[in-house]
DNA sequence: TATTGTTATACTCTATAACTATA
DNA sequence: TATAGTTATAGAGTATAACAATA
C-alpha cells in the first residue's frame, strides 16, 4: 500500500487553512502575525518583545513592524518595564481584545465549516492528535 | 474551555515536520520540492511540465529550476512529445526512482519516530482524517 | 561583558510579465 | 489566438550583523 507522505498531508492542509484565514484577518484590518500576537497575548496578558518572539517562534527583529502595526491601531501598547529600562512590555488594549475576540470567532466558524465532513468524534480526536503532536516539540 | 487555532496547530506541526525532513533530503542530494516531484513522478510514470506543476500545487516558473538540478543529476528525464511538440514530458530514471525510494524510507523513520507517542489506533485514525482533510480540497 | 530593542543590509523566495516555438 | 516551456525583473519575505541603551 502506498502510504503519503505525512508532511505532504500537512503542508496541504496548512496551506488551505491558512488561504481560508487570509481574507477573514484581512477585514479584520489583522495581519497573520498580528493575529499570533494578539492571540497569545490574549491568554498571556504581558510580554516582553522577546519572551513574545520566543513564545511564538518568530524572530525578534521582524516582530517590532507587527508590534508597529498593532500599535498604531491602538490594538496593544509598548510599555518600559520599571524592573529592566531595556525591555518593554507588550499589552492588549480593550480594543485589542476585541478585536482578536471578533477574528476568532470568525475563524473558529470557518474551521467549523472546514472540518464540515467530520462528526464530533473524530473531531475531538483530531484536535486531542494535533494538541499533543504540537506539544511534544517545546 | 480556551480552543486553540487549528490553523497555528497545524502550522506549528507543519514546520517541525519540515525541519526534520530537510536535513534527510540534503544528505540524499534533494530539496523538498525535487523530492515532491519524484514522489508524485513514482506513482504517476509521466507527465508534461504544466501537468506536473498543477498537480503538485506549484508554480511552472519555479517549477524549471526544480527539474534543471533533478535532470542535471541524472533522476528525470524530459523528452518532447511527439503529438505536441511544445510540450515535453517529464520521467523517472531509474536512478531517480532509487533515489526516491532511499529518501522515502528515510522519511518515513522519521514520521514513525515522530508519532512516537501515538497508539496504532491513533495513528491510523490521524491519517484516515487527514487524507479526508487534505483531498476536500480538490 | 551580555542583553533588549532597533535599524540596515544582503539574500532568498515568490509573483508577474514577456518571449519562443509550436498549436 | 492560445498554449508549453523559458527567461527576466521586480517585489515580498527572511536572515544576519551592527548599533544604542541598559544591565
Amino acid at each position: 500500500m502506498e502510504r503519503e507522505d505525512l508532511g505532504a498531508l500537512f503542508a496541504r492542509i496548512t496551506r488551505r487553512l491558512i488561504e481560508a484565514e487570509r481574507p477573514l484577518l484581512e477585514a479584520r484590518g489583522l495581519s497573520m502575525w498580528g493575529y499570533v500576537v494578539l492571540s497569545h497575548l490574549s491568554h498571556r496578558p504581558a510580554s516582553t518583545q522577546l519572551a513574545l518572539a520566543r513564545a511564538i517562534g518568530y524572530d525578534k527583529t521582524r516582530l517590532i513592524g507587527v508590534l508597529d502595526d498593532l500599535e498604531r491601531d491602538g490594538l496593544v501598547t509598548r510599555v518600559p518595564d520599571p524592573a529592566d529600562r531595556r525591555a518593554r512590555i507588550v499589552e492588549l488594549t480593550p480594543a485589542g481584545r476585541d478585536r482578536h475576540r471578533d477574528a476568532r470567532d470568525d475563524i473558529g466558524a470557518m474551521e467549523d465549516a472546514f472540518l464540515g465532513a467530520l462528526s464530533d468524534g473524530r473531531r475531538a480526536a483530531l484536535r486531542r492528535t494535533l494538541a499533543q503532536l504540537a506539544a511534544e516539540g517545546e
